[in-house]
DNA sequence: TCTATATGTAAAGTATTCTTTACTTTTGAT
DNA sequence: ATCAAAAGTAAAGAATACTTTACATATAGA
């Protein structure tokens, strides 16, 4: 699985430390989720989506391997 | 976080092991899901959505809990 | 009623998420 | 070039996702 967090951390003009925060998350969870270290949990995917104002799946993609 | 699970398996007609098999996770992984005995990945809800064809938002529900 | 299929549940184990602390590197502004 | 904020990384530990095996209960059809 990929993800846009860092695009659109870029649009709403946030830090990963910021989102962290808004989400309930630590800052090296947001990084390691940026960085696909690990698939996060769908409660992180549907806040994250809810924050941004976008459909999980415009945000979480898919990948061959999945 | 809840999820409409059973609705969906009941509209296309599938069981616990069907829908299991379909994304690859046990059975008994499925029927825990459905109790919401704990929260899946986001790849599994990912996957859940696209066999549905519906968003993951429309499968799972974020609670005030969560 | 008998039987097959589906669902529920439990317990032990493995794998993975997520935290905390702490340090390094990058980036951008002055 | 310097400094502060942001991002990257690492390692150990806690919590939880998910598996396997196994058995109990429910449901429906012959």
């Amino acid at each position: 699985m990929t993800n846009n967090l860092k695009v659109e951390r870029a649009i709403h003009n946030m830090t990963q430390a910021d989102l962290a925060l808004k989400i309930g998350v630590s800052r090296q969870s947001i990084n390691a989720m940026e960085k696909n270290k690990y698939v996060p949990s769908t409660v992180l995917a549907l806040k994250v989506a809810k924050l941004f104002n976008k459909p999980v799946e415009d945000i979480f993609f898919l990948e061959e391997t999945d």
